[in-house]
DNA sequence: ACAGGCCGTGGATGCCATCGACCTCCGGCT
DNA sequence: AGCCGGAGGTCGATGGCATCCACGGCCTGT
């Protein structure tokens, strides 16, 4: 993991269909070389792999919020896990410090699918309580950060 | 947006670095005919980039935050969030319903840079205050949800 | 019926991905 | 010091891919 690997990831992020005949002439090494140096980053886990970035919206997805969920202090934190994994609107999924064990970004086409995911969230055994915010609009999102490091 | 798009849009947004070649052997099509739709849709706005996912932590950044922010009543949300454009540390910004206005996903390396970050929030001309939770591990982030519509 | 536009196909061409052979540098051992 | 082995690089070849272009079929409105 060195500067070209940074570099490498870098270019990645930003624009992850650039060819490997590109990233080497912005790096300065051969395309053997980076693809080479690319394929080891994939399976070092440095690289989780390549995603299309799509406009919620053109998808039929256009209500973004986000929900703290509070857990009953008798069950067991992978359980509820589990089951919040089988539910496709949660985007994201954070286990957090404070009351609300879990902090889901939650993705839907309209507020009735919200609210019946909320009524589902708060029926599943392990859930004491959730707490929802509705974004109005998203700014931005997974905005790559410059890596200087 | 027929079906066949569709079904482009979820297999970048799975796999982003698949062939134009590929993609038309999935979706029964000739090379140019994706070609030319993948172009449309990204000009069209439905596709807005193409992302490596890296693991955070590999690259330095193994702290994860989100930040409510509210606003003082006698700011303008634009300037603010223009300001807080300015940031790098901040991945995501939202502008939500309730009593805080933006909400934040932070990514930074270390706890110290955590705090220094809100301090600059608090000192930041038209936020009022603000409320962090730290995440303590992502369980999933960003989950590509399966395109049914 | 027909003209025009949209959307597709097929062929051609130059670039790219990827493999293998080899080269170079460096650290550790004799 | 000299040697050995490994990591990581370059170069050249080749087969596949991206991309341009000419052409054709189908729907639609006149």
């Amino acid at each position: 993991m060195d500067a070209i690997d940074l570099r490498l990831v870098e270019l990645l992020r930003t624009n992850a269909r650039l060819s490997f005949a590109e990233l080497a002439r912005q790096v300065g090494l051969s395309a053997p070389a980076v693809h080479e140096r690319v394929g080891k980053l994939e399976s070092s886990g440095v690289i989780r792999g390549y995603r299309a970035e799509v406009d919620p919206e053109a998808v039929g997805l256009g209500v973004t919020a986000m929900i703290g969920v509070v857990e009953e202090s008798t069950t067991d934190a992978d359980d509820l896990q589990a089951v919040l994994k089988g539910l496709p609107e949660i985007e994201s999924c954070y286990f957090m410090a404070g009351v609300e064990s879990f902090l889901l970004t939650v993705r839907v086409g309209t507020i009735a699918e919200l609210e019946r995911l909320i009524v589902r969230l708060n029926r599943t055994p392990g859930v004491a309580s959730t707490r929802t915010a509705i974004a109005l609009s998203a700014k931005w999102e997974n905005r790559p950060r410059p890596l200087s490091a």
